[in-house]
RNA sequence: GUCUCCGUAGCUCAGCCGGAUAGAGCACCAGAUUCCUAAUCUGGGGGCCGUGGGUUCGAAUCCCGCCGGGGACACCA
C-alpha cells in the first residue's frame, strides 16, 4: 500500500518516499497515519510543474501548522533532492516540483531497458486472484451479450497480472441446471432428426416437460454427432426412448460439445481461461452441500418463509418454508432460499460451492464480472463469501451495461426468432478481433455502451482503435527507417538524450513515465478501461510531435545530419512503442506493424 | 415498495480511492494543408458538473433527501 508494494520504475511513488522522508524530518512528532492521504501526482495544469503535492495540506492540522508555512518548509526541503530542479509553494498549500531535466530524461532508458515489462508493478505483492468472467450458460453460441464481460474479464485478469498479482482466469459451467435438461431434449430431438424420425417437432414437443427450447439450427450437428456416436441405441427405430434411458448421456454429450464450441469462440476473442469449473461437478464432489454444511455449523442456515416480495407479486406465490441463508447478517436485504421446493440445490447453493471451493484452492480475492441484470444477486454472493471466508477473502463484482449494437445509425435487433441474433463469432469476423476488444474497453464497464460497427472499422481520429495502431505504426516506421537499432544500444545514449528540447518531445516523456502508476491506478480500481484511454491520450501526445515535423522539418526524428538528436528521438519513439504494445498486450489486443 | 447503477459542453464520454481556472473527441466557427505512412493539422467559442442540504481549509468526486432514467427483486440461471 506504502510506496514499498509501488512498481519500482513509477517515480511518482519515489517522489512520494522522497516527500514522506522529509516529512518525518520536518516534523518528527507527526504519527504515521497522517502520511496516508499524501498524495504525489502531475498537476492538472503543467504549467505547475512535472508533479505536485498535497502533503502540506493534508498534514498542516494535525501538525498545527499552516499549510503555506509547511510547503514553503517542505519546498525547500525537496530542493535539496538531486531529481529535483524546482520546488515552490503554491496555492491553498501544494508544492509543486519540477524534475531536473537530466532525472526525467533519463527515464527513457529505464523504459527502453525494461520492454514491455516497464510498468509492471508490485502492488498485487503476489496475492492469489480469481477471476470468473464470461461464465455462459453452455446451451448455445456465444453472443455479443457475452463478448463485453469476456473482454473486460479478460484485460482485467491481464491488468491485475501486471500490477503483481498472482492471477487464476476462471470459467464457471453452469451445467447442473433446468436448463442443461432442456438443452437435453432439444438435443435428442435433433437426433431424432438425424435418424430420420416420422415424428413431426411439435409432436415431439408436446412430450418434453415444461416444452421443447433451444430449436435453433446449431443443435443439428450435435443431432449427427449423437447419431455417429451411439447408432439407434438411444431411440431404437428412430422412436423417442424414454427419458431416463437417454436423458444424462445426451445432456452431456451435448454440454461437452457446447463447450467446445464456446471455448473456440473464446479462442477467437483471444480469450483462454486457465480454469473451467463444472457446476455439476462441484455437486457431485459434495463441494455445495459441504459449504452449506459449514454455514450451517456457523448457525447461519435455518428454515423459514420469507415475506412476500413489494410491488408485483408474483401470480403463484405461496407463503413456504424454505432451507435459507441469513445472508441479511452480511449487509443483504432478504435471507436467500437454497433449495427448491422438490429439494435440489438452487443456483445460489451451488454457487455458495463455487465460491467455497475457489477459497479452498487458496484464493486471497475473488472477482466476478457479470451482466448488469445479476446485479440483484451481488449482496448475497458478498454475504456467502464474507461468512465463508470470516470475512478474509473479499469478493469484488463488475458489472458490465448492456451492448446496443448499431449499424448504419440503427440498433441491430437482438432476436433469437427474428433471425437477426447477433453471435460473437458474427461480430469478429465483422470487425475483427482486436477491434471488438479494443471498443468493448473504450467505456466503463457500468455505463450503457453503442457498440458501432460502421465507426470501428473506420479509418479516422474519431476511432480509438485505428487511432492507437496509427501510432504504434507511425513507431514501428520510423524505427524500420533508422535501420532497427537495437532498445539496448538507444538506452546508452544517456548524453544524445539532452538534445530533446521540444515542449511536444517533452509532453510525449512525461506521458509515458505515468505508465507505472496508471497501470497501478485502474488495477487498484478494477478498470481496465483505463489502459484504453491512457493510450489514448498517448497516441494523441505522439501524433501531435509527428504533425510538428510536418511544420517544422527540424523536428522530424530521422536528422541526416544530426546523428546524436536523432539517436535521441529514436530513442523516444522506441519507448513509446514499447509502452503502447505494453498497454495493449493488457488489453489483448496485438499491436500492428503498418497500416494496410 | 426495496435494492442497485447512472445524470458532466449541442452529441458521445473521461475526470486518477476530495485538491488549484472541470477535460477529450465529434459537431460548430476561423485559418493551414505537394507531409518521415495518405487515411489531416492549428486556433477559437461553448458547461450553476440533475437539484437541495451536510461533512471539510477545499466537493463533479464523500454522506443524506428529492427529481429524472436503466436494471434487479421467493422456489430461473
Amino acid at each position: 500500500m506504502e510506496q514499498t508494494h509501488a512498481a519500482p520504475q513509477d517515480i511518482f511513488a519515489a517522489l512520494r518516499a522522497e516527500v514522506l522522508t522529509c516529512l518525518r524530518r520536518l516534523l518528527p512528532e507527526l504519527p504515521e497515519e497522517a502520511l496516508t492521504r499524501v498524495t504525489v501526482e502531475p498537476p492538472r495544469d503543467a504549467a505547475h510543474g512535472d508533479m505536485s503535492t498535497n502533503a502540506a495540506m493534508v498534514v498542516a492540522k494535525i501538525a498545527k501548522v499552516a499549510p503555506p508555512k509547511l510547503a514553503a518548509e517542505l519546498s525547500a526541503a525537496l530542493l535539496e533532492l538531486p531529481m529535483v530542479a524546482e520546488a515552490a509553494p503554491a496555492g491553498p498549500g501544494f508544492v509543486n516540483l519540477r524534475l531536473a531535466e537530466s532525472f526525467l530524461l533519463g527515464q527513457l532508458p529505464v523504459v527502453l531497458r525494461a520492454g514491455e515489462a516497464y510498468g509492471d508493478g508490485a502492488s498485487g505483492a503476489g496475492v492469489k486472484i480469481n477471476v470468473e468472467y464470461v461464465s455462459a450458460n453452455p446451451t448455445g453460441p456465444m453472443h455479443v451479450g457475452h463478448c463485453r464481460g469476456a473482454v473486460v474479464g479478460d484485460a482485467l485478469a491481464n491488468l491485475l497480472g501486471k500490477a503483481g498479482y498472482a492471477v487464476t482466469k476462471e470459467y464457471y459451467i453452469n451445467d447442473a441446471g433446468a436448463q442443461v435438461q432442456a438443452l437435453g431434449y432439444a438435443a435428442y430431438w435433433r437426433y431424432l432428426e438425424a435418424l430420420g424420425t416420422t415424428l413431426t417437432e411439435e409432436e415431439y414437443a408436446e412430450a418434453v416437460p415444461g416444452g421443447l427450447q433451444y430449436r435453433g439450427d446449431y443443435l443439428v450437428p450435435v443431432g449427427a454427432a449423437l447419431k455417429e456416436t451411439f447408432g439407434d441405441s438411444l431411440a431404437p427405430g428412430a422412436k423417442p426412448a424414454e427419458a431416463s434411458l437417454w436423458l444424462t448421456t445426451v445432456r452431456e454429450f451435448t454440454v461437452a460439445a457446447m463447450m467446445e464450441s464456446i471455448r473456440e469462440d473464446l479462442a477467437a476473442l483471444g480469450v483462454a481461461q486457465d480454469v473451467f469449473i463444472s457446476e455439476a461437478q462441484l455437486v457431485k464432489d459434495g463441494v455445495a452441500d459441504r459449504a452449506i454444511a459449514e454455514l450451517s455449523a456457523k448457525g447461519l442456515v435455518y428454515e423459514g418463509v420469507l415475506e412476500p416480495p413489494k410491488g408485483k407479486l408474483p401470480e403463484d406465490w405461496e407463503p413456504r418454508p424454505q432451507t435459507l441463508f441469513a445472508s441479511t447478517k452480511f449487509g443483504d436485504d432478504v435471507d436467500r432460499p437454497l433449495r427448491k421446493s422438490d429439494g435440489s440445490n438452487t443456483y445460489f447453493a451451488n454457487d455458495i460451492g463455487n465460491h467455497a471451493d475457489k477459497i479452498a484452492r487458496g484464493m486471497q480475492q475473488l472477482v466476478q464480472v457479470w451482466g448488469a441484470d445479476h446485479g440483484g444477486y451481488v449482496k448475497r454472493m458478498q454475504a456467502a463469501t464474507r461468512a465463508l471466508s470470516d470475512g478474509a477473502v473479499p469478493l469484488d463484482v463488475l458489472l458490465c451495461q448492456i451492448v446496443k449494437v448499431m449499424k448504419g445509425g440503427e440498433p441491430v435487433r437482438m432476436s433469437k426468432r427474428a433471425g437477426t441474433y447477433i453471435t460473437l463469432r458474427d461480430l469478429i469476423d465483422e470487425v475483427g478481433r482486436d477491434a471488438v476488444r479494443f471498443t468493448m474497453l473504450t467505456r466503463k464497464s457500468d455505463a450503457q455502451m453503442d457498440f458501432d460497427l460502421d465507426r470501428v472499422v473506420e479509418q479516422s481520429r474519431e476511432n480509438p482503435v485505428f487511432y492507437v495502431q496509427y501510432a504504434h505504426a507511425r513507431c514501428r516506421s520510423v524505427l524500420r527507417q533508422a535501420g532497427e537499432p537495437a532498445p539496448a544500444e538507444l538506452a546508452g545514449e544517456e548524453a544524445a538524450l539532452a538534445t530533446l528540447q521540444d515542449a511536444a518531445e517533452l509532453a510525449l516523456l512525461r506521458r509515458l513515465i505515468a505508465w507505472p502508476r496508471t497501470v497501478e491506478a485502474a488495477a487498484a480500481a478494477r478498470e481496465p478501461h483505463r489502459i484504453a484511454f491512457y493510450l489514448g491520450d498517448l497516441a494523441s501526445d505522439f501524433h501531435i510531435l509527428w504533425n510538428r515535423g510536418r511544420e517544422d522539418a527540424t523536428l522530424r526524428f530521422i536528422q541526416a545530419e544530426a546523428p546524436e538528436a536523432t539517436r535521441a528521438r529514436l530513442a523516444l519513439v522506441a519507448a513509446t512503442a514499447i509502452v503502447i504494445r505494453s498497454g495493449l498486450a493488457v488489453m489483448g489486443v496485438a499491436p500492428v506493424e503498418e497500416m494496410r
